[in-house]
RNA sequence: CGCGGGAUGGAGCAGUUCGGUAGCUCGUCGGGCUCAUAACCCGAAGGUCGCAGGUUCGAAUCCUGCUCCCGCAA
């Protein structure tokens, strides 16, 4: 007997998993069959707008699988086409489009969903960013079954990942897409032999991680420091905390929080650093270790410093 | 052809408008001062000005092509 499964996914999130399973040859007994893999249309991105493929499916292309890019899921034809691959499992990572009741039937053994956070914690699009901002000691993976709902179906397998002080998105990212590949794969066998039951989720603590944008980068100064330097963390590698200096935007990449200065205005940089510039916020103050203005890379906040005169300077707006 | 910024000693930048000695803040090295120092003083080394071609008596600067980096927007 041979499982047949399709994966779903787009970023490099569901990257290392769908690369796991193309390296098993059978799990829980049966002969793995990876027979397709969905992932979102490609889209103009980037400098020039050009058409660019999704991480999954440049990966899928280079294991040699066929590869589906359905607008939606919704309409019969392209339920059709997923029909016709004839699923017994769904493997969905951070695919980004909605599994109608439809598709979430259609294989005998439904689908299940890496997510990056110990639910019913952090349900939606963003869990990574999110616990980081909500300064979180610690978030993870949870292998779980999808229903209709927004990641409210019932878990089969939790691992816990601490936070670190200075994790960004991207460390702490890169982290939880590996140990999702080594949790999905850890949990496959339970959930193709049927044994054992999948624990629901208590509703009652669920909380939403809404998805990043754009204008959520903008620093205000007013909030605390602790907040503005948790966002720093929270919004690397994307959208990028940042603020306004002398009418140029300034990207922060890299900040600690320190001791404010009395009768300090909010926003404005109160003294040059060894590491870089400290900026007085609402409550204590922020060291800026890392920034970056527009056209140039990522830069230590003493070398920007340098050369510039920037005490007493105000930032935002 | 989406809009735009950038490449100048090890770092960050100015100089390009209007062609004419390679400059600033640091760092490094040497020396001095000091109980001492990341402080201060004196001195030194270190640059094919992204690449290629063109104009010119003369190009970091003007013209053409190319490479690489980045912001916005998606």
């Amino acid at each position: 007997m041979s499982l047949r499964v399709i994966y779903c996914g787009t970023p490099d999130f569901a990257v290392p998993a769908l690369e796991a399973l193309a390296r098993l040859n059978e799990i829980g007994g049966e002969k793995l069959e990876l027979v397709a893999a969905y992932t979102q249309p490609d889209r103009p991105a980037g400098r020039g707008k050009k058409l660019t493929a999704s991480p999954v499916k440049q990966a899928a292309f280079e294991l040699g699988l066929p590869v589906e890019q359905p607008l939606s899921l919704r309409d019969e034809a392209a339920q059709a086409v997923m029909a016709g691959y004839r699923p017994d499992l769904l493997v969905v990572a951070a695919y980004g489009l909605i599994l109608p009741p439809a598709v979430l039937e259609m294989p005998r053994l439904g689908a299940i969903n890496i997510h990056a956070s110990l639910l019913p914690r952090w349900r939606g699009a963003a869990p990574i960013n999110r616990a980081i901002e909500a300064g979180d000691a610690e978030t993870g993976i949870t292998i779980m079954q999808m229903e209709a709902g927004l990641d409210t179906g019932p878990m089969w397998l939790t691992r816990i990942e601490p936070i670190h002080p200075d994790d960004t998105a991207a460390t702490l990212h890169d982290r939880l897409a590996s140990l999702g590949a080594q949790a999905l794969i850890e949990a496959l066998p339970a959930i193709i032999r049927g044994e054992g039951a999948p624990e629901p989720q208590d509703d009652a603590h669920a909380c939403y991680a809404a998805k990043l944008a754009k204008p959520e980068a903008k620093v205000d100064w007013l909030e605390p420091a602790a907040l503005i330097e948790r966002r720093v963390r929270a919004f690397n590698p994307w959208p990028v905390a940042q603020t306004m200096l002398e009418g140029e935007p300034l990207r922060l990449w890299g900040a600690r929080v320190v001791d404010g200065s009395e009768g300090a205005t909010p926003g404005e940089v109160i003294e040059l650093s060894a590491d870089g510039l400290v900026v007085q916020t609402g409550r204590c103050a922020l060291e800026l270790i890392r920034v970056q203005r527009a056209g140039g890379r990522p830069i230590g906040a003493a070398d920007f410093a340098r050369g510039r005169d920037l005490l007493g300077v105000r930032l935002g707006g």
